[in-house]
DNA sequence: AAATTATGCGAGCCTTTGCTCGCTTTTCAT
DNA sequence: ATGAAAAGCGAGCAAAGGCTCGCATAATTT
């Protein structure tokens, strides 16, 4: 039998749908406080207040709670950067860059041991087509804010780049302990892409 | 009891030093396989040909064995490095850069489910004073490098950049699926290293 | 009200797996 | 040779945890 990932029926009464919100609400918070080790379904069902059982209508298994997390957190922060490109629009391409470094940040540490263990199931788990397009919608928005301010590029290069950008900035916030300093974290993300994208900018 | 990560006892005859590089290249080969899931002790004795109790007489625990894995690699990686660092000696900066990329490439291609699976346990598990001491020998070669292309900086300031170039190093390497075009990959990697470092030796 | 459907429950089955322990075999010192 | 120490063995214990299934309760429909 195939191992699906989406939910196993859809909640069609209000109270299910607040069960099912219980259930990804504890998960969440499972899975701050306990990190991976410690995540297990029975945890989730008592901290959400509901039944094994119960958690077992709506998630086909243990992945498919954890793809659902990962859809939600992600499509959260491409939101920001979607924000964030919309407010930089007369912005300067350091202010922007600023922007966009203080919402990576601010996403990471909010609860890094959350959002590791997330990135880390990510790369587990199969690419659903949904994960892909939210996935797709961040470095399309990254792009768009490099667009504004960079000598005209291949679609292709622009991409590669947005895609670059990301990952460094998701790199460089995570190799950093928590108990850092913030703003030099942030200054220096912002200067290895601004040096960068200034040489892109001046090609 | 404490949970150590250190071996229980030192081989002493021949052929007991035989039964654990035999424990240790069958855990390899595990992870290799079956990355992180479907690694159990179980298995790497069985795939070693010998018998769990054996894999217990030098390895406490589970984490003692990955552990030990760990320091393996990064032992040989930045051996490598430093190889690097002594070869780069007479060559411009993006000559080094360039070997230095290609070591970084290698060592995460070269099996990357394997490389990724240790990459990840290492987050997990408690620093040892053994593997900070690797760690630090591998980001002092980089800065050794570095040093030489660069206007004076205080020493703080070369080791956050070497340490920083470690990480994006890896970072994008990570990132990319092993299909993707090796040369385009290493290009990539060196120029974002390239213009960051050309703006500190302006400075 | 009765029937039907949706939701909720949780004891416990069952698999996995880390690890032990009593025993045998091999090696070595005297 | 012989006793001691080192190495090896592997059945199986015990804990963890994913998930089921038969049943109870609540909501909805007829």
């Amino acid at each position: 039998m195939p191992q699906t990932i989406s939910p196993r029926k859809k909640p069609l009464q209000a109270r299910s749908a607040f069960t099912v919100q219980a259930i990804l609400d504890a998960a969440a918070r499972v899975l701050a406080l306990h990190s991976l080790d410690g995540f297990n379904t029975n945890r989730v069902a008592e901290v959400a207040g509901v039944s094994v059982g119960s958690l077992y209508q709506y998630f086909p298994n243990k992945d498919a709670l954890i793809a659902s997390l990962i859809a939600y957190e992600q499509d959260k922060l491409a939101q920001s950067v979607e924000a964030c490109a919309a407010a930089g629009q007369q912005k300067s391409l350091r202010k922007s860059l600023e922007l966009l470094v203080q919402v990576a940040v601010d996403h990471q540490w909010k609860n890094p041991r959350y959002a590791a263990a997330l990135d880390h199931e990510e790369k587990r788990l199969p690419v659903s087509e949904n994960l892909r397009t939210i996935q797709e919608r961040l470095v399309a928005a990254v792009a768009h804010i490099l667009r504004r301010h960079l000598a005209p590029l291949t679609k292709r290069a622009l991409m590669q780049l947005a895609k670059d950008c990301v990952v460094i900035c998701k790199a460089l916030v995570e190799a950093e302990s928590a108990d850092a300093q913030q703003k030099a974290l942030r200054g220096r993300v912002v200067d290895w892409l601004m040096c960068r994208l200034q040489v892109h900018a001046a090609e």
